[in-house]
DNA sequence: TTGAGTATATAAGCATGCTTATTATATACC
DNA sequence: GGTATATAATAAGCATGCTTATATACTCAA
């Protein structure tokens, strides 16, 4: 029972995506008056609730690839936000922890996510917003899950 | 009455942007095997609609910066997927329009968009759909607006 | 104990997005 | 008509994401 989207901006995978890209540049204006981007924000809280892992353990956390991951500690070390300690029981591992410098960013990224969190979900009553969140966790179960068609086609 | 998310993971603005990313990853793996990017794909399917406009057009359909999308003509001119005309009637801009090769991919990117749809939907009857989508609306009007504490902030 | 396979981090190179700045052209106002 | 402002496109430089490839170190099995 799939209704039909001819145009491309009233179709939902639209309108996610979109709100998506609104989230994403709220979350970054919000954290940029502590000084980082919003991958960065999203590893420094992270880092405050698991730290000491190895690098592969954040990107999986973020969902990133451990490359990209790598590149953005390789920036954030510079900045003096993330320190890198060699793990003794793995020679090939660097453990990750925050700085001083980061963990003083902690509250004010933790404030503006609630923030965020807040305007975006602005006049929704608590049953709406638990429907919502109901409905965006079967989105994400639906698009995790390997597609029919893609089996099929490949 | 909003519900407080103490995890990272487990709040509507993380599974918000969890969703978006995997539609992302879904629609860019099944318009890659007509030979495009996600946004070059998105791209097309606004030239069809609405051809022979400048690229400030495009820029503002795709809610991108004009410097984002020149960038991204120039590599799809270059791949014969894109062409720039001059427009007559003013000499600093440029009109896009398809080409024989990009016109060839529109009916398979249109079928993986209709088909990721689909799959991201599946098991919402039209009731639910029309819910979801109204939510969406509601979020996306939310974080359009400036917040009262970004305005009384700034 | 060696040898194969796996895991960790990183390099290279690309696409997409941004901010800030520049050039060329249009437009509007005095 | 001439200046001041707008707009269109693009350049430079950066951050984030990817794929593919490589070096090093670990693990397990023969």
């Amino acid at each position: 029972m799939l209704i039909i989207y001819p145009a491309m901006d009233t179709n939902p995978g639209y309108l996610l995506a979109d709100n998506s890209r609104l989230l994403r540049r709220a979350f970054d204006e919000r954290v940029r008056e502590a000084g980082v981007t919003a991958p960065q924000a999203r590893l420094l809280l992270n880092l405050e609730r698991h730290p000491g892992r190895n690098q592969a353990f954040y990107a999986e956390r973020l969902e990133i690839e451990p490359i990209t991951l790598c590149r953005m500690v390789d920036r954030m070390e510079e900045a003096g936000l993330v320190e890198r300690r060699a793990d003794p029981d793995d020679r090939r591992a660097r453990l990750l922890h925050l700085t001083v410098r980061s963990r003083g960013k902690i509250a004010r990224i933790r404030a503006a996510l609630d923030g965020l969190i807040e305007t975006m979900l602005a006049g929704f009553d608590a049953e709406e917003e638990a429907v919502f969140m109901a409905m965006l966790e079967r989105v994400s179960t639906n698009l995790s899950a390997p597609s029919k068609e893609l089996a099929a086609n490949g």
